[in-house]
DNA sequence: GGTGTGAATATGTCTATACATATTGAGCAA
DNA sequence: TTGCTCAATATGTATAGACATATTCACACC
């Protein structure tokens, strides 16, 4: 059949990369595309609303449709949890339970990832007691706090930041590096309804590449 | 109105957080849902559907629909304009064409980046000018590169990597600090139709930190 | 037990229709 | 000119109905 959204969706967005509807330039409207293509408005509404979600377009009532004007591309990167980041490249994963410790409503967790028996990445966590009491019991010596978290933890939305840092003193001894050797570092916040539930510092091994597609 | 899509796409959210529908388990039939929130199947169906464009939710014919198991989050990130990444921080953009020369079909740049006339970024660029003719005669004194290509470059896809390195003898000199100093590396490619367009590797300033949000 | 087959079923998708809503732009009034 | 009002219009959304398609499950058969 030739007249599905996604054929639709097809056609428009080959126009769109092929400067045929030009960036910033109105399209036709709905009635007209439908009338083009065969197919009933509904279908082509389904088909511009992909294009919109995804950011090719910008819809506005009354207004018609444009062509975005800067493909504001995005990056996606999947947040995975660091099992399965390195079982993807293959290797055996295991990790070390390195320090675990309670200050107030505080629970301090540092733990060694490894691929293949050498370090992957030093993590250092805190995780607040008061919004995943749970976890002051958990055994993090089996499954990790990163993946135990993950699966415990639901949460709202959070921040991540990539940094370069050299290493230090601690990053030096579990990842086997000087002192001083460019890592890069992963800060991560995660918060639920509730507030922050938790803080994670991940010094990843030294030559670590973080992969994104656009 | 209560009986919008929306509407009920933030019920079955709320119900997914709050685990009133456990992860992995068999939620009701769009036609159950539809009952109970007196809405038509195709409302629950549009509900329904962003959520698992979400990642929130997997669906298959006839298996029905469940609760991701790991709700496996994106984190996101705009592959943005350096000027405009400068101006967001509320500081003056600048930049300098350090070189530019042109071997056979290669059209390799160097320019530095500045924010507030501080060095921002050192940007090494090769553009293949067979995909990119255009770039061959293009003042890059004016308009970056980097914003030049966003603007005449549709691009199909890509890939970008984050690393962390010391600091090159020029990172140093450009970026005004000690060679070996920890930096944070960007190298992208990006990709039309007919092939690659451009490769770049971006040295950030010392401190630099990319935020993603999840 | 293993295997194939067909009925049942949940979601996928399209259609036609209707009304809602935001925005534009024309026309009129101050 | 400025400002207001109102009609026209493009998209947003809801609905009922229909058929498509994938998958499961029960059941017959070997």
């Amino acid at each position: 059949m030739s007249t599905g959204w996604q054929t639709v969706q097809a056609e428009v967005l080959r126009r769109i990369q092929n400067r045929d509807w030009p960036p910033g330039g109105l399209i036709p409207g709905e009635v007209a595309l439908a009338r083009e293509f065969g197919c009933a408005r509904a279908t082509v509404n389904r088909a511009l609303q992909a294009l919109a979600d995804d950011g090719w377009l910008e819809r506005r009532r009354r207004a018609g449709t444009r062509v975005a004007l800067s493909p504001l591309r995005r990056a996606q990167m999947s947040v995975a949890v660091l099992r399965k980041e390195v079982e993807a490249l293959g290797k055996t994963y295991g990790h070390r339970l390195l320090s675990r410790k309670v200050t107030g409503d505080l629970l301090s967790l540092q733990t060694l990832h490894q691929a293949d028996g050498t370090a992957y990445g030093l993590e250092d966590r805190e995780i607040d007691l008061t919004h995943m009491p749970a976890a002051a019991s958990a055994d993090f010596t089996t499954l990790s706090a990163n993946e135990w978290l993950v699966q415990n933890a639901p949460f709202d939305h959070g921040n991540m930041s990539y940094m370069s840092e050299g290493a230090t003193a601690s990053d030096a001894r579990h990842l086997d590096c000087p002192e001083g050797t460019p890592l890069l570092i992963l800060y991560r916040e995660t918060f639920s309804e509730a507030g922050r539930i938790t803080r994670v510092r991940l010094a990843h091994a030294p030559g670590h590449v973080v992969r994104l597609q656009i």
